[in-house]
DNA sequence: GTCTATATAATGATAGAC
DNA sequence: GTCTATCATTATATAGAC
């Protein structure tokens, strides 16, 4: 994986997605002002429209660079884990590497897609697919380790569960609450991939 | 329940707060100005700071309204069901009765709660308790039905289930998938109840 | 490519007439 | 209790110098 994110090199254009990014994350969508972006980046406010012609534009280019990051992600996942019920315990620890930042403003995506939809933005279509990458991945691992039928519906469950998951943890400010719900999806991923998984592969 | 919800009487104060509340949930509380509430309602601007004096009053007003009606929907589900399993299904079929809105704008607890919280809102304390309520209530109700152990866990995570549901169905907009997970959840609490009663109560 | 103005619109909030 | 008129602030966005 490109490690842009750490470093304060990299373009304007580059430096301006990054703090959007986190900003977006952090304090929202719309409640994140050029003002703020700027003070992070370290420009002018002016500067921005060399680069974007609207804050619509910045959030476009900033959900197309989580699409990437999440392809990698995903990519990497595959590497690190041979067997498809590991690669889904690497997901389901994704919760807990990101544990203080969930537990202080929830899921990336889930709170994105939420607000964007209050909003009635053009760009939730966009964010949507950061679900369908992860959705369409849960799936193939799913299948991979002999659970033919049901796979989508295992893959989406387990996507809605870290989402309640986030979602609670981070209303109450509970990180005991979210790491119990990761050790109990642990669980229940051996559980499902054990009982249902075809006995003749 | 005082059934002030469906008509467009009551006073200005009470309408101001049934608009609010409706708009907060589905344009969020930030996006949600004066003027559309004003509109809504049908009044001018200037005439918000009689009955409020800040945008901020009227979110807490609308929280402690919603504590309020949500004390009294599960006291009514104590009348219409005497059996504490029954009630976990009516508090489930909730998502069905208002699987609409739910799809196409989440939950209206979790989404409140998420948006303060990065909005650093200091009515999220009083918003966390909507949750708080409905926790303490399903754990009354697990305890009732012999879950002498755990019965805060098992609450928490048919919160946290429910919650996921909404933000998934809504991000996606698949209600499909909201009917199949209400669906599961019934499941699910038979199966918990039945596995873990207390034998000897 | 970056900056300093500046235009324009919307917001929360106030003052005062009726 | 409701209104109109207005203020101060903030936001997105633009124009043009360097």
């Amino acid at each position: 994986m490109v490690s842009i994110e750490a470093t304060h090199q990299g373009s304007t254009r580059d430096r301006i997605l990054i703090a959007a990014d986190d900003l977006f994350y952090r304090q929202g969508f719309e409640h994140t002002s050029f003002a703020h972006i700027a003070q992070a980046v370290e420009i002018s406010r002016g500067n921005f429209y060399h680069h974007f012609k609207s804050k619509d534009e910045i959030l476009d280019a900033v959900v197309e660079r989580r699409l990437a990051f999440t392809g990698e992600l995903l990519k990497q996942w595959e590497v690190q884990a041979r067997d498809p019920v590991g690669r889904i315990h690497l997901f389901i620890d994704l919760l807990t590497r990101n544990e203080k930042l969930i537990v202080r403003y929830g899921c990336p995506v889930g709170s994105l897609c939420t607000e964007l939809g209050k909003l009635e933005h053009a760009a939730l279509e966009q964010a949507k697919q950061l679900f369908s990458l992860f959705r369409t991945w849960l799936r193939r691992q799913f299948t991979s380790a002999g659970c033919r039928r049901g796979a989508d519906i295992w893959a989406m469950q387990l996507l809605a569960r870290t989402q309640g998951a986030a979602t609670l943890a981070s209303a109450l400010q509970d990180e005991q609450f979210l790491g119990r719900e990761v050790s109990a999806m642990h669980a229940w991923v051996d559980d499902v991939c054990s009982r249902f998984a075809s006995p003749c592969s």
